[in-house]
DNA sequence: TTGACATATGAATATATGTTCATATAATCA
DNA sequence: TGATTATATGAACATATATTCATATGTCAA
């Protein structure tokens, strides 16, 4: 299958979206996603999987931890697209802020994993 | 639901992004869509419904036929990268140039409905 | 090496979606 | 008006796909 069609098919799913519109910002684990979204782990796993399939996003492993990140080689029209078109999109704006407010909740701790503690 | 992620989805789907790219072209009617793309008449019809509900496209009647276009509204930033990544694909440049050639075909008889004749 | 943690994957299932067939609508022309 | 041309739409069916559940893999720490 062509790269454009599967970069299309790949986004074309409210999960996928938002976790693409995350990675734009910050480079997150699946924890954090589970955190932020709401979503249970395997759900995100193949989302992610997915997604990478598609070129859209990279990852690396850390300890536990595979942190996921927007591709490097991603086309700069095709974010620049996707960023602007989430401006004005409650729910995105609203993951944003959660991200967000984990990252910073995580700091004193020095840790990333949000779930598992609780 | 969103709008990006009704794009996408219009998008996420080969028979529909070969249109979408040929109205990048050209403003054609659904039966110059059947002869390049040799599918039948519902078969286009119901896409460039789901196009045209993404607003990705426009369309205007003239008589019988009804022309379609790229959207005025739609996002410089999506059309590029479309228009960029179709660059490189076989199948896509071999319908553009059915296209050419058969507009071509039609300027002598100074109408357009190619299929309805033979 | 054993256990715990983080993530990935496969199978199953329910839902979504693309295509086809039949038919409806809309416009033109005799 | 009736006939013809061009397009649109609805229902049915087959296929694709997202999610869940269970389980596997990979990493670290004790």
């Amino acid at each position: 299958m062509d790269d454009v069609l599967r970069q299309m098919k790949a986004l074309a799913d409210p999960t996928r979206l938002r976790i693409m519109l995350l990675l734009f910002e910050e480079e997150l684990c699946v924890c954090e996603l589970e955190s932020v979204l709401g979503m249970e782990q395997s759900r995100i796993s193949h989302a992610l999987r997915t997604l990478r399939d598609a070129n859209l996003i990279e990852d690396r492993r850390d300890g536990h931890w595979v942190f996921h990140r927007a591709a490097e080689g991603l086309s700069r029209t095709l974010a620049t697209y996707l960023k602007e078109s989430a401006k004005g999109n409650q729910d995105i704006s609203a993951d944003r802020k959660k991200m967000v407010s984990l990252l910073e909740s995580e700091k004193p701790q020095g840790k990333r994993c949000p779930l598992r503690d609780k």
